[in-house]
DNA sequence: GACGTAACGGTTGAC
DNA sequence: GAGTCAACCGTTACG
């Protein structure tokens, strides 16, 4: 268990497989683009392999989030006995009806969008298994289906198809506030514009996700490392108001340490540049880069275990959030000056 | 050389 | 609680 996490790519760049890049770098990777370094030089410069940098370019493009997607899960069921109810519905009013306009006919009654709107084979095998014979109309709930009504307490959770709660992935976002959706976003992952690199600079809703951050106790903010990102990369604030749940995020970037290093602002691209990402006068390449700044938490803590951290917030909690903080005091902020500012903001409101 | 992308091995979380 | 499945990840290699 002993740093057996992190691997090492073939620019130099440690690596995580199968975990997400530090948030810190992927907002690196699109301030740099957005500077016009073309992404050989990004890769190179981040020893983040172009293939990296061009898919997270391409997710900002497409969503305007820097965020990872929510990894594991199942998808959201999209037959969700409201979906069920109507289709019953639509059966008992014409027996005949083929499962394909059943399909038509919930994307046009607005009952699903093109986005969680079942599949005809899933119609169909509705139709057959929980509706039966329409012969028998009101008949169904034959088994130990939830009544219609029941189906009610679901859509809180369906509802994560939609982005303004949560992902469909279960990534609750963490505010509805400033969220410019463009119209209907059935996007499959909910990328909130909130998390987005312009807004995490313009920090326009950093106040009011400091706000819900610092309520994180009370609220049912997420469990899930991506979620506790997302609240994290609204404004990256102080961490102290999240209790352990701070150091998923923080981790991330803790685990590498050219985070700090090497994002002192995006100005200061250049020096970063020359210094590299990943300081090899200070940090040993390899897996020993991993005991940077962050190897108080590294050393106990493994890059996983994201859910486990934060559900127990125990002993080294408050440790943690001391060392987070003097080991990468806000290396985000220092991208904006208007985020140390609004930070500031956050952090005496916070406190 | 730069770029996009499929394949791959891995992690994660819902079921 | 373990297993399965399907989502995601970043790297690598190829075109």
């Amino acid at each position: 268990m002993d740093q057996t996490y992190g691997e090492v790519n073939q620019l130099g760049g440690v690596f995580v497989n199968g975990r997400p890049l530090p948030n810190a770098i992927r907002l690196r990777i699109v301030e740099l683009a957005q500077l016009g370094i073309r992404p050989c030089d990004i890769s190179r410069q981040l020893r983040v392999s172009h293939g990296c940098v061009s898919k997270i370019l391409a997710r900002y493009n497409e969503t305007g989030s820097i965020l990872p997607g929510a990894i594991g899960g199942s998808k959201p069921r999209v037959t969700t006995p409201t979906v069920v109810k109507h289709i019953r519905e639509y059966k008992n009013g014409d027996p005949g009806i083929f499962a394909w306009e059943i399909r038509d006919r919930l994307l046009g009654d607005g009952v699903c969008d093109k986005y969680n709107v079942p599949s005809v084979s899933s119609i169909s095998r509705i139709l057959r298994n929980k509706i039966g014979n329409v012969c028998h109309p009101g008949h169904y709930e034959t088994s130990k289906h939830h009544p219609p009504q029941s189906a009610l307490p679901y859509n809180p959770i369906y509802q994560y198809s939609y982005p303004n709660h949560m992902s469909p992935t279960g990534t609750k976002m963490g505010t509805a506030a400033g969220v410019p959706m463009t119209g209907h976003v059935g996007i499959h992952r909910a990328w909130p514009s909130a998390h987005s690199v312009t807004n995490i600079l313009g920090l326009r809703s950093i106040i009011e996700s400091s706000a819900s951050i610092g309520g994180a106790e009370a609220s049912p903010y997420p469990t899930k490392m991506e979620d506790w990102n997302n609240v994290n990369r609204t404004g990256f604030p102080s961490t102290q108001s999240i209790n352990g749940t701070e150091k998923q995020a923080i981790d991330s970037d803790l685990k590498y340490p050219q985070a700090p290093s090497g994002l002192p602002a995006v100005s200061s691209f250049v020096p970063a540049c020359s210094v590299g990402p990943y300081p090899s006068s200070n940090q040993v390449p390899s897996y020993g880069v991993y005991s940077g700044p962050g190897a108080g938490y590294m050393t106990g803590h493994p890059w996983q275990s994201q859910s486990s951290n934060l559900s127990h917030s125990g002993p080294g909690i408050a440790m943690h959030g001391g060392d987070i903080h003097a080991s990468m005091p806000f290396k985000h902020l220092s991208a904006r000056e208007g985020m140390q500012q609004s930070l500031h903001m956050v952090r005496r409101s916070s406190l």
